[in-house]
DNA sequence: CTGTTAGCGCGTTCAA
DNA sequence: TTGAACGCGCTAACAG
């Protein structure tokens, strides 16, 4: 470990110095040949590329050159849950995609950082080296962390965040897409409806909602859309289901459906497309017909291939999102001051509603 | 930009000396209070502490100490198409799960780097400020920048990659894999096999196969598979899709079934799960029964929830490729010599193989 | 247990 | 247009 780093053929790295002394100039003129933030004449540019490729110079270290700009050409993106499982999840993927996309035309990288498993040692939200930070639907439980990063001046990007945290915030209208879906589900007829959340915290656990629960809960994304549906059906109870995937919905409906019929909802509002998906797919387990026995709404209005017809939902746009998002980091990283926005749902009808069956 | 970041709100950002003048301790007791890299009394400890809360100090600068160090804490990840074009396909995604889980133990983050886009300017991948490098299912079109890494001492893991490019390379057994799913399908009696393979090179382009850019393509895994299907059927024709998808594999097999019924072949290699599917849907469009009128068989075995049936497939872990990558990146970063391994396949019998119609 | 001495490799003043 | 000096912020040696 100690000296240098392994070098398994050739010595002692070439530096900047090496180069430029072999080019018979100084480091500083060998620097502007390579950065181009200067003016060279041709002919010494020339000589010190040339020197820097018999020396095998690759170009200046990225750390060093980190170090003295400040900057890492790298962007963060936290994400709430595991990094594997939130690949599982195309609103994240999509808002990634966005994200990436947008970074990519100012020549970024993206590292992805979680929001769980804070114990790691080498890299820490608070010491990675990031020009700016993206959180992705992130709740507040970061939120010290993000005082850190302000302290540190690294501007940050909320995404479906706590509005009002001093950052620029790019929205969903959360709480109104699910208000619209639950005053559908109410003209249709309906009275008893449940609601599948999505987690309310970090953890991944399955179980009923409750108040105190909800009261605690760090998912802000959840919560708003928890609100919208009691906007319309105050006090609707239902579960918390332990992450976004068809298999956590189905696992929440089941605990939903599997009951006396007396006791079964005669519709669900799922907090995602994936979520709605496995509720519709336990009712089918249970015999049960949607939209005849039971309505099922989503959120998100991602294609769902595994079901054979169209899901009622709301649909919003995770690309634009995370463009937008990618394009106020930008816009901060340049100096600017980029507002926060919100980005409106639009309601989709599908095939998953009808009136009650009574 | 010139002086320091832009700091809306207080003075120039406390260093560590600041901190240290403040406790009254030198520079390097500080430093060791902090990442408690050597002893300290705790007195002291506590005193650089409340110094550091009182000036505001958020812990060492990532990039000096990366400087200083030689590491920053990254692990790099080269996926050969667009990130988020990557992000849907779930063998990356599992591969990528699997790595990253294995490097968050030991506190890595993952960067995440496009084969394509290389005119990056901020980011390029000769400059990332990365310990180490995975390429995931890249072919040799990186090969150059490798060279670079390779003289800047940065360790690098391939997964299914060039054998002998001198790296530790974690391999899936795609040749054989392929190879047993078409004595499958000759044993059941088929003597028309036609293929469709993953992209032969970092373009997205749908199209018959020739030889000519099977002889100069860049997609190892590809060209691996299609060695395996021609172990059994030699000169196999086949389309190169334009991506792993699920509609990528419905534009390939629509163009090979979309034929005068002579014409068409009476099995099907896909070289992915996704490509399979989409197979068999362009099949069921064309009024075709899988596996009455085709039989089709994909690789990778992923659950693919869109199929009404199992799919006769080989299975690979892409998940484990991941962790194993992600522990020969441990293993080089602590100075050891991993080695390259293979990791089998297993077939899986399903119900979309069947004997020819004739 | 603590302090001192040196840089890590580069970009940026300035003066020439 | 080029060169010389300096320091970004930190940590690895060693000496005390």
């Amino acid at each position: 470990m100690g000296r240098q780093r392994e070098h398994d053929a050739g010595e002692a790295r070439a530096t900047l110095s090496d180069v430029a002394a072999r080019a018979g100039v100084s480091p500083s003129t060998a620097s502007i040949a390579f950065s181009g933030q200067g003016p060279v004449s041709d002919s010494t540019k020339a000589r010190v590329l040339a020197a820097a490729v018999e020396l095998g110079y690759t170009g200046p270290d990225p750390l060093a050159r980190s170090l003295r700009t400040g900057r890492s050409g790298i962007v963060g993106a936290l994400i709430p849950r595991r990094i594997g499982t939130s690949f599982r999840d195309p609103v994240v993927i999509q808002t990634l995609d966005g994200l990436a996309e947008e970074l990519g035309g100012s020549g970024s990288g993206l590292l992805l950082l979680s929001e769980r498993e804070r114990e790691t040692d080498r890299l820490s939200l608070e010491a990675a080296p990031i020009d700016a930070l993206v959180l992705l639907g992130c709740g507040t439980a970061s939120l010290p962390a993000l005082d850190v990063l302000r302290r540190r001046g690294i501007p940050v990007v909320t995404i479906e965040g706590d509005e009002g945290a001093g950052v620029a915030n790019i929205d969903v209208d959360n709480r109104r897409g699910t208000r619209v879906l639950a005053e559908h589900l109410r003209d249709l007829g309906h009275r008893d409806v449940a609601l599948v959340t999505l987690p309310l915290t970090t953890e991944d656990r399955l179980g009923p909602l409750s108040e105190d629960e909800i009261a605690s809960a760090t998912a802000t994304i959840a919560v708003r859309r928890i609100a919208g549906a009691r906007d319309v059906f105050p006090g609707a109870a239902g579960i918390s289901a332990s992450g976004s995937t068809i298999a956590d919905g189905r696992a929440a409906g089941r605990l939903l459906l599997d009951v006396p019929e007396s006791d079964r909802p005669t519709a669900i509002i799922a907090q995602s497309d994936l979520l709605a998906a496995g509720v519709i797919f336990a009712a089918h387990d249970l015999g049960l017909a949607v939209p005849d026995d039971l309505s099922v709404v989503g959120f998100d209005g991602i294609r769902v291939d595994e079901l054979p017809m169209r899901l009622t939902t709301v649909a919003q746009s995770a690309q634009d999102k995370g463009a937008a998002a990618g394009r106020a980091v930008t816009e901060l990283l340049d100096g600017g001051h980029p507002e926060s926005r919100c980005f409106p749902v639009t309601f989709q009808a599908g095939a998953t509603t009808g009136p009650p069956a009574s």
